[in-house]
DNA sequence: CGTTTGCTTGATGAGATTCAACACTTGTGG
DNA sequence: CCACAAGTGTTGAATCTCATCAAGCAAACG
């Protein structure tokens, strides 16, 4: 693996290099090189939240880092697959088209998570991947991809748990699709991007959503305007603090278990209820704490 | 890989022998021995519509088949995982509990399938896999694919790449279960059902549903009812005829196109249509063949 | 032969979409 | 600099789709 391709940095879509081959400057986030960012295994390991294979402390073999600016897509359907994406930091979208041309939003893509798995299969990608903010993207090609797992058995290991783990996550996601209701999915959609966040260090509880309502709606398979009425709902509510895309957790265990929102007559907010009166020993139709009947 | 472990025919979780240790009898379908069946690597990438490794024609590594009756489970939620299965013959679910102990439809695998891949994620399945009829499915124990991926480059490569279909898969069931109508769920469940069959050799135009109606609504995110009257509709309009769980699709094209059904004083039969009053060169409100205005 | 399970069909209503109007922000070019 | 357009977000009212509740029937089963 010392004798990898060596690519100029203004190729964009260039692959690997020996660390002998150029004179790099180390630094925290990874080696400049030519007026680029590269980053070795132990990095991308740790950025997928991965082991580091033991033996690859001497690896030579570096990857390149491609910054792409909001609105830029990473890669679009149909495109020959020829390299898997790290993100190093920014939030991007992937995006299916239909026949008629509607974006179908899959997934938001944040730092850590790895892009293009789709187009493995019959060399062409499925998605559409799309920058939401600035990003910093880091460039695996498929073949050196191989080739590491071929050489480190625990990183072909780990590379087929990044994929099953990214399977389970649809899962859910089907499963969230089918059976919850409009202000559950908000709710969840909510939740599960707080604890995002704060698995890489940011606030869990208050954050910036990077995406508009309609691309909500579409993940969550909602309108825009449901999505709109649901935040002002659980804003009302004293949920959560909504200002613009300023959003910010209040009642995080009634965001988990909100299944369903009570008729608005009989809303009150959260700062009036009476946690004494709660019971836990039945399945609350409506989440535990998030209203308390007028009776 | 010729002194692969050795298991006794009545272990539930058997998994690799050599082919020399055991009389065996080769037939079409594997090779049967103790009672028991008993595949090759060719076989089993045959199966799983993958190439065959081209220096494995001498590859002794047999993988065992077991049989499940109706109803039974192939592995469940929380299990250990050790094992992927292949589907060899019969008819499965595929479902996920959620809190409140109920059943989420994931997918309905059949031959050629692989399941479990969900488990390769820290090591425990997240999902249920129940027989829907008598199946016979071939046991692949993780062990033994990651040593077979490591000896063999393309199949590794394939290993991936099925792993990407399934989720490519999971992709296009998200979009359909946030952006369709009812009908159109139903619809499309019924013409790629009907592509599966086909594929596998069977008619693609007349099969029988292995599932309850309740079944298909938790995989499509609708509840039993709306899937029969959807299914009573069709029929009434002359696309499908429905007989019990006998299903045979009359007009493809029109359930390929379909995106809502028209109000119910406007339907007419699929006999009654007059093909040259539909227009082609606009997108049309609803399928281009399900039916005519009355004016 | 009663019981269970699966399927169909009807009536009704809640929840989500659709259509529409308006406010706010941002970017553009004169 | 402002006018203007385009994109985004909020909210209301009308509509419609689908879930819920309920009843009845057929097939399967012990």
């Amino acid at each position: 693996m010392t004798t990898a391709a060596i690519t100029k940095s203004n190729s964009s879509l260039s692959s690997v290099i020996s660390k002998n081959a150029f004179p790099v400057v180390s630094n925290e986030a990874g080696w400049r090189c030519h007026g680029n960012l590269w980053s070795n295994l132990r990095e991308v390991c740790e950025l997928l939240r991965i082991p580091t294979p033991a033996a690859s402390a001497d690896e030579e073999v570096l990857f390149q880092h491609v910054r792409y600016k909001a609105g830029q897509r990473v890669h679009t359907i149909g495109q020959d697959f020829d390299t898997l994406y790290i993100v190093n930091s920014g939030f991007l979208k992937t995006v299916l088209i239909d026949e008629y041309g509607n974006e179908q939003v899959l997934s938001f893509p944040m730092k850590g998570d790895l892009l293009g798995i789709d187009g493995i299969h019959n060399q062409h990608h499925a998605s559409e991947a799309v920058a939401l903010s600035d990003c910093d993207i880091i460039l695996m090609p498929y073949k050196t991809f191989s080739a590491l797992g071929r050489t480190y058995a625990e990183l072909e290991q780990a590379m087929f748990s990044v994929m099953s783990r990214e399977l389970v996550r649809e899962q859910i996601m089907i499963g969230m699709l089918s059976a919850l209701s409009a202000e559950a999915k908000v709710a969840r959609f909510l939740t599960t991007l707080g604890e995002r966040f704060s698995q890489l260090g940011y606030s869990g509880k208050s954050f910036n959503l990077r995406m508009t309502r309609h691309e909500i709606g579409s993940y969550l398979g909602l309108t825009l305007e449901t999505v709109s009425r649901t935040l002002s709902a659980f804003n009302e509510m004293g949920m959560i603090s909504v200002d613009q895309r300023q959003i910010a957790l209040l009642d995080v265990p009634a965001l988990k278990t909100l299944r369903r929102l009570p008729p608005a007559k009989a809303r009150i907010k959260v700062s009036e209820k009476v946690s004494a009166l709660v019971g836990k020993n039945l399945l609350p139709q409506w989440g535990k704490e998030v209203a308390v009947a007028l009776n």
